[in-house]
DNA sequence: GGCTAATGTTACCGTAGGTAACACCATAGT
DNA sequence: ACTATGGTGTTACCTACGGTAACATTAGCC
């Protein structure tokens, strides 16, 4: 039957797009972003163009890559973000799922965070078509949960839309730097980070002697 | 005079640098982070060489010419971190001024965030190594402010320095969402981000009927 | 058997980063 | 005046990578 024989053809087809994909996240890890198509396709026991064909263009094997641990760490991410406990409780359970996920494994951490691609045809300047999907989707999916659960008044859904952003950049930036230098544990800087959302910036007393901030 | 004749040179080489690094400026707000070095070198109405021996290698040029913007920035931000107001007030100036930047000349800031670099040389795998400088300088400065100012306790270097990363980085990556849709002023989006850090997340009351958060 | 279609290959193209080797021209030293 | 030096500039080349065209090979279906 045709429908079969084209779903046999799509099964097969998916399953050698998921090796194709495990090989690629192999070297990925291993060689980091800059991991060209030949050696994903070594890797994979084949040669470029099937890579092509599976997939059209480098941009568009990162992009299934990326898609896969995305969803993974948004997966972990909304569990977080669901779970039963309050407010403060909740924030800090997010913030440190994501920690301890960018902190397992920073490789593909960098590789979600530093796509490097951006095909420079001749779009004029697209800002924001070449930030890291992953922040932006972590931002609207952050800013849908506070949209949701918290009484904003009348603008309150545009102000969800800017914390959940700003929040997700927070955490990023934070991590990003926490991740390179190590100066404290990773309970520590959920807490600090948790203590900023809370206002104790805006509470803190000036340094006596100080110009004042 | 041997220090003169070299003083000339330096001087005569420096001017060079200055030229060739307003070329790269224009070509690369023209054409997007992916200018190529051929292309630069004409605008500058040289060739290839003589920008690898002004800058070693591409990496080098970008850096040069990141580090221009980079300062030009970070001289604003003191400035309005500097200025005579009170805590609040000084934040929004902050905060307001780097919008202003971005949403002034986006190619620019397409450029300092999106460096796309990373000499994919034997490196095993250096998180941080590739962030963008701006991000951290950017960080450590405010980090130094809050540090210097703020009155945070036994602890407070290092939550100053927490807090100047997560902050820079809301900043950031709201500014950058913001850019792409633009789904209010600049001055909505000043206000809330400052509200966010006034903890208003966490004074928010529940939505009635909603799960709580 | 012969048609179609997927899977695979080799061999190639264009472009970009980067370099080697050579030419030009000023100035300094003798 | 004649050379040596050092900066400026060139052409021509190499390598590596993304991407593609054209050609084998194998499997299933009529």
């Amino acid at each position: 039957m045709d429908t079969t024989q084209r779903t046999d053809q799509a099964r097969s087809a998916d399953r050698r797009r998921r090796e194709l994909l495990e090989a690629a996240d192999r070297v990925v890890l291993r060689d980091g972003p800059g991991a060209s198509m030949n050696a994903i396709a070594a890797e994979a026991g084949i040669t470029k163009p099937i890579l092509y064909r599976h997939f059209g263009d480098k941009g568009g094997l990162y992009a299934a890559l990326a898609k896969r641990h995305t969803d993974a760490l948004l997966d972990s991410l909304r569990a977080a973000l669901d779970a039963p406990a309050e407010r403060r409780e909740r924030v800090e359970q997010t913030l440190d799922t994501y920690l301890a996920a960018i902190e397992a494994r920073p490789q593909v951490y960098r590789f979600l965070m530093h796509p490097s691609e951006g095909g420079q045809q001749t779009e004029g300047f697209d800002v924001g078509k070449h930030s890291a999907p992953l922040l932006r989707r972590m931002g609207e999916e952050l800013a849908h949960v506070i949209g949701d659960r918290l009484d904003l008044g009348p603008a309150g859904e545009q102000l969800a839309r800017v914390w959940g952003h700003g929040i997700v950049g927070m955490m990023h930036a934070a991590g990003d730097w926490w991740l390179g230098e190590r100066p404290c544990t990773r309970a520590e800087l959920v807490r600090s980070l948790a203590d900023l959302l809370w206002g104790r910036l805006a509470a803190a007393g000036d340094k006596v002697g100080g110009p004042g901030f």
